[in-house]
RNA sequence: GGCGCUUUCGUCUAGUGGCUAGGACACAUGCCUCUCACGCAUGGAACACGGGUUCGAUUCCCGUAGGCGCUACCA
């Protein structure tokens, strides 16, 4: 088992958009997988239909292509350990259910949920276990004649795993080390349901995870309380020399308050917690995604990466195949981390800087047509080249620099009063006649130009700068004033500024 | 309630018996400057508490408290 090849894999189920602390969990395995080079795998967990929501599964495989997550093998994948889609593997389940009844590690049981239900309530702290199992109605506690002819006429049950207590179990946990339970406070859990013909996860986990290969299961802790019983699996089955390592990371926490996070923090503290938007078939509501909110899947990996793990370092941007070469599950932290997203934003402000004009060009022009201009991509390269520093997300871009493309309609009331004395009127008609005489626009030129009347005139380079920036932009931003005036245009900088002359007088 | 995991600045974290406890985000201030940003610089800010072990504990052990998870015929 010391040279297997890793395998791991990530298994959703197909219950709802992919969760950020999935993408975590995913982004993880996928780190390890390369680094060992790795298969991995993805598999559809779907044995409890009534969960089952349409169009999940493509939605999580549409969120890895937009992260550059790639699988190796896997449903939509291929692979030559398939089916990968636990509905698909009924016989596969009902082979190994068999196994376990035959070796006396399961059992059959017939209680009702109603029954257990009732259970419950009149007892304090039921539990079906050893201490119960043979007061209650299952093939432990009836003859064989009884249980056969329960199942003949047509009665569904249940088949559950015979715990023996008074066992120390132990977990060795590649992240938290050495983890002991007693198996006396262990349920005999069901592992499947006759009424649908399908295991419940624990099963279907342990014969996947076996007949794939898996080597390393890394998921979340929320697992951790039911990795003994697992462990006792991989024992009943007789696997234990080739049982998968196990690794159980933190869970992802509320920005603020008390609790992990969940699917209702986004929207409700105003970010995404999902990569992509998903509109929800069944009560249409619409959840927002990182993808549609402008958010880079370069920031929102390296950001996610960090969130509980660390390299022990001082270098925070990562490349992929940096983190996949960093990556440790030995130095993953063992608390919760809380998902704070103003730090996502920084990654991606960051993100935007290392790309191309070009890039955020392109991505840029929809936004400025869905403000109804029309713009060249090579003009928009040159806003872009001396705007994208100053945003945080590509859409900013419109409302840091929509004075290229419009011209100013009113002039901000405070700025105006600050900036505009009653000299400028004046000034600007100057400035106006100046730049027109101007053969050539060229950023250098004018700068020349205006300098050398500034000086000759003996005027302030900032009475004349702001109140010219009021003209072209109609409020105190933007970039250096020739920046604008060279890319607008001499037509345009004269209309502007022949404009405010006449409204602001 | 039971069981398990966990605990360093507001947040993410480095640290592995002796350090002025380091970095990043956020925040504040300053510089730059024709504005607003960006950028740069500086600053405030943490070892949950109580016992041990030790010459010496943020670091090891125990307890308490807090946080988180699990406790389904859900994953």
């Amino acid at each position: 088992m010391a040279d297997r090849k890793v395998r791991v894999r990530f298994a959703p189920s197909p219950t709802g958009p992919l969760h950020i602390g999935g993408v975590r969990t995913a982004l993880y395995n996928y780190f390890f997988a390369k680094q060992h080079g790795g298969d991995f795998i993805f598999r559809i967990e779907d044995t409890d239909s009534n969960r089952f929501v349409e169009g999940a599964e493509e939605y999580i495989l549409e969120s890895f292509r937009w992260l550059g997550v790639k699988f190796d093998e896997g449903v939509s994948f291929g692979g030559n350990h398939g089916p990968y889609r636990q509905s698909e593997r009924r016989d596969i389940y009902k082979k190994y259910v068999k196994v376990l009844l035959e070796n006396d590690k399961a059992y059959i049981a017939f209680d009702s949920p109603e029954e257990l239900d009732k259970k419950r309530a009149e007892i304090d702290n039921f539990q079906y276990d050893a201490s119960t199992r043979l007061q209650m109605r299952n093939s432990l506690s009836m003859s064989a004649e009884e249980v056969q002819a329960l199942i003949d006429a047509g009665h569904q049950y249940v088949v559950r795993f015979k715990v023996e207590p008074g066992e120390k179990v132990v977990v060795n946990d590649l992240i938290r080390g050495l983890v002991t339970i007693d198996s006396s406070i262990l349920d005999d859990k069901v592992l499947y349901k006759s009424a649908d013909e399908l295991p419940t996860y624990h099963l279907a986990n342990i014969v996947d995870d076996h007949l794939m290969e898996v080597t390393h299961v890394i998921r979340g802790e929320e697992w951790l309380p039911s990795a003994p019983l697992h462990v006792l699996l991989y024992r009943a089955f007789g696997w234990d020399d080739t049982m998968p390592q196990f690794a159980h990371l933190s869970l992802l926490l509320k920005p603020e308050g008390n609790g992990k996070l969940s699917k209702r923090d986004g929207d409700r503290l105003g970010f995404p917690v999902f990569p992509l938007e998903w509109h929800d078939p069944k009560s249409g509501a619409l959840s927002s995604g990182f993808r549609e909110s402008g958010y880079l899947p370069e920031a929102v990996i390296n950001f996610l990466a960090l969130l509980g793990w660390n390299p022990g370092d001082d270098v925070e941007l990562m490349s992929m195949e940096q983190l996949i070469e960093k990556f440790d599950l030995a130095k993953c932290s063992k608390a919760g981390a809380r998902f704070d997203y103003k730090k996502m934003i920084w990654f991606n402000h960051e993100y935007i800087l290392q790309k191309s004009d070009r890039e955020i060009a392109e991505k840029f022009l929809p936004i400025v047509e869905a403000h109804g201009v029309k713009a060249e991509l090579s003009y928009l390269e040159k806003i872009v080249s001396l705007m994208k520093g100053r945003v945080n997300f590509v859409h900013e871009l419109w409302d840091a620099c929509s004075f290229y493309f419009i011209a100013p309609v009113e002039y901000d009331e405070k700025t105006a009063k600050k900036r505009w004395k009653e000299n400028s009127a004046r000034q600007m008609t100057e400035l106006a006649d100046l730049l027109e005489g101007l053969e050539d626009f060229s950023i250098e030129n004018q700068d020349h130009a205006v300098h050398a009347w500034i000086e000759e005139k003996g005027y302030g380079m900032g009475e004349i700068m702001n109140a010219f920036r009021l003209a072209l932009v109609g409020e105190g931003k933007g970039p250096q004033m020739f920046d604008i005036s060279g890319l607008i245009g001499k037509e345009e900088t004269l209309a502007r500024l022949r404009r405010a002359v006449s409204v602001l007088a």
